[in-house]
DNA sequence: GTGCTTGCAAACGTTTTGCAGACTC
DNA sequence: GAGTCTGCAAAACGTTTGCAAGCAC
């Protein structure tokens, strides 16, 4: 039972940067590889290894999906690539330079949220202080009742 | 994608207050269902359904997966029994009773260390103040650096 | 006796693995 | 040409579903 291992995340502004990261590595450039680079700069959200199989829903070229995970992989291991789980389905994936993002999921409507890391900078303090450990939400959500489902819970 | 509702959480100081909540619902009591209440009082820690099946390493009888999976719904929606997500793998199932306890995981040497919520009261005020959520580290844990390995990484 | 609950079996969705052929460098 | 990477196929994994027989009440 892993979690993902911290590594240092890598800029990735366009998707030039990421093809020279991977070149650098002395990795190849398929035109599969290409294909879930650019599928994950062309996602607004976290996206599931299926939806950049199918091409973002016919948007861009399929690859397989086996191809897919290989891939997702090996950019995950080079810090350019992250996944998260928001919930109960498949794991969500995203750029890394992106996934500084945190998480929060309200479990009374199941809204899922974004926000800015600085969001939640007197959280990681509190947590810091209390535990020593320094957190990060961006694998997991922080799951709990937002504002709207509090006040329909005590009404 | 869902995320466990939040349910009331019901106290289950023995076997027997939850064989009484069970009944109480009009539920019958079978041998299978038994099993798995047991399995829950005797595990130490959050179990995988997987291990509650094959009774515990042979600690107690076996029962089939798809009755485990049957039952720990039922108990999950009575509010007798919650699961957590830890890492990558199984579920974890837990009494809700000492699901109050909350998670920390370090993603360097992959350690998880439960803690009560009094030690992250700071912590979720510092949520709630920021983003309104009432948070509760109970179905995902913090993912996060140990103090150990923050040095190592220092070092 | 009623109908909830079981175990078996099969299917499910997600992810991993093995491999021969194709392609990048 | 050497070695990486692909797509296909099959399997692994955790979990859900359908169903006839069994059991609690």
């Amino acid at each position: 039972m892993t979690t993902a291992r911290e590594r240092p995340i890598l800029a990735a502004p366009d998707v030039d940067t990421v093809v020279a990261a991977v070149r650098a590595r002395g990795l190849r450039l398929s035109a599969a590889r290409r294909q879930v680079i650019e599928a994950l700069f062309a996602a607004q959200e976290p996206v599931s290894a299926d939806a950049i199989a199918s091409g973002l829903g016919g948007v861009r070229s399929p690859v397989d999906a086996a191809s897919v995970y290989g891939n997702l992989e090996v950019l995950e291991d080079l810090g350019l690539v992250r996944h998260v789980h928001l919930g109960h389905g498949p794991a969500r994936w995203m750029l890394a330079d992106r996934a500084r993002t945190e998480f929060l999921r309200c479990e009374g409507c199941g809204a899922t949220v974004a926000v800015e890391p600085s969001v939640l900078a007197a959280a990681r303090a509190a947590i810091q202080s209390a535990t020593g450990y320094r957190a990060r939400f961006t694998h997991f959500p922080i799951v709990g009742l937002c504002v709207g489902c509090q006040r329909e819970q005590a009404g």
